[in-house]
DNA sequence: GCGCGATATTTTAAGTGTCAAGTTTCTACC
DNA sequence: GGTAGAAACTTGACACTTAAAATATCGCGC
């Protein structure tokens, strides 16, 4: 089959109205994310010697006074129950959260952010946040605006067209 | 991998001029990425069973006859050298790959493609390409182009702007 | 020829991620 | 009240990722 044959072929299956630009849309999305998760981890590493997905549990615990579960720590992460084992474990003994077992449920334990866990992490968001903001300071509102207005539309077609 | 997280936040910060703003584009771009890369690492497992690391190494050495150094193949990728040696090997014991001291200088090795690796590929980068093409084909053409277009704005920010 | 810094690569240690299997505890039904 | 199955969580095996240390080789100056 050669080339002209096989992308006739392709477009034809996938009924594809714009499949290369569909394919650099993607590669350019990703690099865009991954550039800027780079910087995030790696500053995280240099003024906090943290890690990211540390820092995200921090931030869910953050707004839960009464802490959460295992279970509801990886739901809200969107991770395996497994993985935050690991990284809540890393947590503990670093002291910025306890676990303990306070339910009547005794397969439960709940999390919670120690007061040495709740001050690192603010100090944390607010360097986070002002990371974020250099980097997109070259944006304008109206720029900024439209890239929410099109992201949405990205996720709501992936979201109806399911592969 | 982590992300979804982040947002818990966000609600609570005030500060520059459009900062939430930029945080919340920063949480949609990223879930939107997330989102992408998680369907196809998912597709390439259950239809291919293997990684998007290793689709990646295939990618790269897809468009070099001639093979690449570790270093070249490190650089193509964005990722540390290490790393690559991991992945190689593991195509290797596939046989997707080969890895030869063909160059008069001992210390560099070439990668390429075997016949089974460049027939493999094939496959899993039509199938790729009609995932992202699914994924994409609730947008315009124009809402694609305005994307591309506003991409490259953010990468130009994040460039112009190093944390 | 010798030595020394640079270069290419691998190895190592630690963290992150998955899934599957194992453990403990609870619940519900007989 | 005893037991089967579900639920919460941990553990283990494997893959990926990095930074840093180790190894091997090269090239150059003397």
């Amino acid at each position: 089959m050669s080339g002209a044959a096989t992308r006739t072929f392709v477009e034809k299956l996938g009924g594809a109205p714009h499949s290369k630009e569909s394919l650099r849309l993607w590669l350019r999305l990703l690099s865009c994310s991954m550039i800027i998760e780079r910087r995030i981890r790696a500053r995280l590493e240099e003024e906090f010697s943290t890690t990211l997905p540390r820092f995200d549990v921090l931030a869910a615990l953050e707004r839960e006074p009464d802490g959460l579960t295992m279970s509801q720590l990886s739901a809200a992460l969107l991770v395996s129950n497994g993985n935050i084992t690991g990284i809540v474990n890393r947590l503990i003994e670093d002291l910025l959260v306890v676990r303990t077992a306070e339910s009547d449920d005794r397969r439960i334990s709940t999390v919670r952010l120690t007061r040495k866990g709740r001050e690192a992490f603010q100090r944390m968001a607010r360097a986070h946040e002002q990371w974020i903001d250099r980097m997109f300071s070259g944006l304008t509102d109206n720029q900024i605006s439209q890239l929410m207005k099109l992201l949405a539309a990205v996720r709501h077609s992936i979201e109806e067209n399911p592969v």
